[in-house]
DNA sequence: CTCCATTTAATTGCGCACAACTGAATCGTG
DNA sequence: CACGATTCAGTTGTGCGCAATTAAATGGAG
């Protein structure tokens, strides 16, 4: 047994290193918020409106609402007026499904397909603002996955 | 040499990849927050609100806004609003310091205090949600802070 | 075919994040 | 001491994120 003079190595003790978990997290997030500002300044695009073109540049046809919020992760609350924004500076166009009526479907329009030749720089850029290795990289991005996953459960799928 | 008919190993082929490193960051911090959110809601906090008051837990002494948004790396549009609502739940007071006039000092009320005793349960549920190991959890923070490090010093210290 | 549950977007309301600006207090230099 | 630069908190405006609600279209069971 160790001689510890120490009151607590109990929640109060968590109390603290709580304060560097989630809170690193945090602090990456907002600090890529802040690259990706810059960066994207030039294209008239905020971070999540660049990771709605980019998931509308990688498929090619026109995405349901509904599709582009499970890969963005996002309710249509936080979609449908972004896509309104997008849509004001002549990047996509919004048009009711002709199979289904509920459906919006979005699509690129000409300048919103070629926006993606003026953003090809970009992950090269914030690739070296992150100084990180690729291994770190891939390090990271897995237990950021495994992370997500799990917290997902925890909080009941949704 | 390879047998490569790929024809682009280039940033076509980044615009892709991108997708993964900043989103799975983006996505684990909202995961993050939706699991705060439920642990929370008893106590009446935000996830912001509740570093705050980390913060203020953690030293006893009244903290200037100016020393609050430095641990918390966020400035006073941000503070003031969210130190306005701990103020109206009566959690904190927030007073003009008498040496320096600009200067607005925060400190607890007796209820602030008294809700750490009800916040203390928060952080051991929390870290069984994430699901991580201590070492892994260790690793991420470490790659989180050299990640923000770095982004900070891209984006111009800020 | 009718009716009810489900699906899909949109809207509303609240809070956070950040840039840009304002105004007051302080500090430094002449 | 005086005056210009700096520091500090607050305000405004824009956009994101999410819960809750609304409304329309669809699908299935009777």
């Amino acid at each position: 047994m160790t001689t510890q003079p120490l009151p607590l190595p109990d929640n109060a003790e968590l109390l603290r290193l709580d304060h560097q978990v989630c809170f690193s997290l945090n602090a990456a997030a907002r600090a890529f918020g802040g690259v990706y500002r810059d960066a994207l300044k030039d294209l008239g695009l905020t971070y999540p409106q660049y990771l709605t073109m980019l998931v509308l540049w990688e498929e090619c046809a026109p995405q349901p609402v509904k599709a582009l919020g499970e890969r963005l992760r996002l309710d249509s609350g936080t979609l449908s007026p972004l896509l309104k924004r997008l849509e004001a500076a002549g990047l996509v166009v919004r048009e009711r499904s002709a199979e289904d009526e509920r459906s919006v479907v979005v699509r690129l329009t000409r300048a919103g397909e070629e926006l993606r030749e003026r953003a090809l720089p970009v992950p090269s850029l914030i690739a070296t603002a992150t100084g990180l290795s690729r291994e770190e990289a891939h390090t990271l991005r897995a237990l950021l996955e495994k992370l997500t996953g799990n917290l997902d459960t925890a909080h009941g799928g949704r």
